[in-house]
RNA sequence: GGGGGCGUAGCUCAAUUGGUUAGAGUGCCACCCUGUCACGGUGGAUGUUGCGGGUUCGAGUCCCGUCGCUCCCGCCA
């Protein structure tokens, strides 16, 4: 007999009765009657109930033995009578008479339970990550995100992709988030960095040839945390794909993406194709580039309507150049008082001046601003957004980007307070068309919106004849649910238009030479066509698992500050160390002070 | 860097709004109990109310500061 089990703790069933089996595992709960102890024995595929009886010489210390134990039992599988059958778990109808015992590993007492999902501060949770992870939902959790990767990786396998490494030490790029640095000790001086994602070697590696890459990638960005986004490190699905379209590219993560969440999900989700909105028209419409479309709310443009309008309030940000918008929502005329009330405070915290509504209730526009519009006006706002009796619009008046904004909040709010938003399906879309340049709010200078290695649409042609805010990049979000899973496009893989690019955006050639000398390189010496994109595989778990947090799908997080409290990361190093690696420490002055 | 929320027993929470000795459940310890499955019963131990000041006859409760956790803004090509 094996030294530590025949079965595992979710195996046995009716058909084994008689046979004599050996089982390991966690003590997850204990009931002592006395004369006879029921210990559930727990592993990673299940439990089953340890019988033991009073005859047994183990039997006087078995009250002693606290959960979370490993316990080692051998003895009989024996059936169950009717009315002591435990339908909820698989092995229900037997249970093990114990024959023999051993302690296989002692447990002090917890700081936190195992067995009941109670909740437990974050610090503890993650100081002791390893006891939670026993816990039912965490467990389920990580075991899922295993599955869906394994999932993935048979995916794209499928569609003709293979899986490639590559390097962890890289160099510091100047776009894009803050780097983790790794000194160098052979350099002194200089830096490797962790990759922020491993774009410029995906792309190398369509150079060379290889027509189809994927992978799990480790992607490291020393940014602040949200409650979707990890701090430090987080993992995409990484790929890029040679001689494609923006077309081809969707087909690919539309397939992947509808039979994953199908997969693994009771929630019914989007099916190919996914539907597309222009930048312009997310951001119009939703107030966001991330609209959650199983929100049925979403903004009209009604400042031509309030163009001249008598109504000062509104007419006079449509004179300065400025916009109102409107959300409808349908049959709530009979709310109360308090409900508008209390949502013209939220949009006055998310940065409205304030918050105008008209009610339609038995054929009448009821409003305090109603008095200063016009029948026709009124009646414009009735089919600008298809308006029906006990139906109401709230307008929100500002400059267009703060309109759109504060709107969006709003159209989120509304959706959430009425319990608008489905919650048994996942909905995709695509944010395409965004813009390749923008202007920066504060030196006023043209700089990238997104990707620098993106497309522009028109080519070289747009580069040189288009006001450079207009011109739009092959350059794509999938979004799910409101919640951004991938930024992706269509490369620019000629070096003639990435120089104007670059020009534009206020870089010489000479600076695009230094920083981006490989790939340029790369580019003049026979470069596919190519594009991709990169999923987020912890946020396609957490929509999975259904939970609002990432941490809850990542089995080692940081906590907010970008700390291991298990591990004890970030930490101090010896001096020896340093020295080694040329680098001198500049402590606080109140550190320098103490003793 | 900034803003909001939270911080009372190992854990989850309460404490009649400033009033006597800070309670309950769970866990822990001891004992009783032969069919439970969140077993049940009896008894017991456990508190720097995050920390430091202040106001007051009196502070878990009010004020100031500080620390920790969390959510958000900035940031995330």
């Amino acid at each position: 007999m094996h030294m530590y089990r025949t079965h595992n703790c979710g195996e046995i069933r009716k058909e084994d009765i008689g046979s004599e089996v050996r089982l390991s595992g966690w003590v997850h709960r204990v009931r002592d009657h006395g004369g006879i102890v029921f210990i559930d024995l727990r592993d990673h595929y299940g439990l089953t109930q340890v019988v033991i009886d009073p005859k047994m010489d183990f039997y006087a210390g078995a009250d002693h033995w606290r959960v979370e134990t490993v316990l080692c039992f051998t003895g009989e599988v024996v059936a169950r009578s009717a009315e002591t059958v435990n339908e909820k778990i698989a092995t229900g109808e037997v249970e093990l008479a114990a024959r023999q015992m051993e302690i296989l590993g002692p447990a002090d007492v917890l700081p936190f339970q195992v067995a009941v999902e109670e909740q437990a501060p974050e610090y503890l949770r993650l100081k002791y990550r390893f006891l939670d992870l026993r816990r039912e939902k965490l467990h389920n959790n990580i075991r899922l995100r295993s599955e869906v990767i394994f999932e993935i990786r048979r995916i794209m396998s499928g569609e003709g992709f293979l899986e490639y490494q590559t390097p962890i030490l890289t160099s510091s790029s100047p776009e894009g988030a803050r780097d983790y640095l790794v000194p160098s000790r052979l350099h002194p001086g200089k830096f490797y960095a962790l990759p922020q994602a491993p774009q410029q070697f995906k792309q190398l590696l369509m150079v060379a040839g290889f027509d189809r890459y994927f992978q799990i990638a480790p992607c490291f960005r020393d940014e602040d945390a949200r409650a979707d986004r990890s701090p430090g490190e987080f993992y995409q699905l990484d790929m890029e794909m040679s001689f494609v379209t923006q077309d081809d590219v969707f087909g690919v993560v539309e397939r992947l993406l509808h039979a994953v969440f199908s997969k693994f999900s009771f929630k019914s989700s989007d099916a190919p194709p996914f539907v597309r909105i222009p930048y312009r028209e997310a951001v119009s419409r939703y107030g966001t580039d991330k609209p959650d479309l199983r929100n049925p709310l979403h903004m009209v443009d009604v400042s031509e309507i309030f163009r001249g309008s008598e109504f000062n309030a509104f007419s006079s940000v449509v004179a300065k150049g400025g916009a109102v918008k409107a959300i409808a929502v349908r049959n709530i005329a009979d709310s109360p008082r308090s409900f508008y009330d209390n949502m013209i405070a939220f949009a006055q915290s998310v940065g409205a001046k304030g918050m105008a509504y008209i009610i339609w209730a038995s054929g009448e526009a009821k409003s305090p601003i109603a008095k200063f519009l016009s029948k026709e006006e009124l009646d414009a706002l009735k089919a600008a957004a298809e308006i029906k009796d006990g139906d109401v619009l709230f307008f929100l008046a500002d400059k267009e980007k703060n309109a759109c904004e504060i709107g969006g909040h709003v159209r989120t709010e509304l959706a959430t307070r009425l319990k608008l938003i489905d919650e048994s399906v996942f909905r995709f879309c695509w944010i395409v068309d965004f813009p390749m340049f923008e202007r920066d709010e504060l030196t006023g200078e043209i700089v990238f919106s997104h990707n620098p290695f993106s497309m522009p649409q028109g080519g070289i042609d747009d580069l040189l004849g288009k006001d450079p805010l207009d011109i739009l990049a092959y350059q794509y979000d999938i979004v799910c649910n409101g919640i951004e899973l991938s930024s992706g496009a269509i490369r620019n893989h000629r070096p003639e238009i990435m120089y104007k690019a670059f020009e534009i955006a206020g870089y010489a050639k000479s600076a695009v030479d230094e920083k981006f000398g490989g790939m340029i390189s790369a580019f003049k010496l026979g470069a596919p066509p190519h594009g991709g994109i990169a999923p987020g595989i912890d946020r396609i778990v957490m929509l999975l698992a259904g939970e609002p947090n990432i941490r809850e799908v990542i089995a080692f997080p940081f906590n907010q500050q970008a700390q291991d409290l298990m591990m004890n990361a970030p930490s101090e190093v010896e001096s020896r160390q340093l020295k080694e690696l040329h680098l001198q420490v500049m402590r606080k002055p109140a550190e320098d002070l103490l003793p």
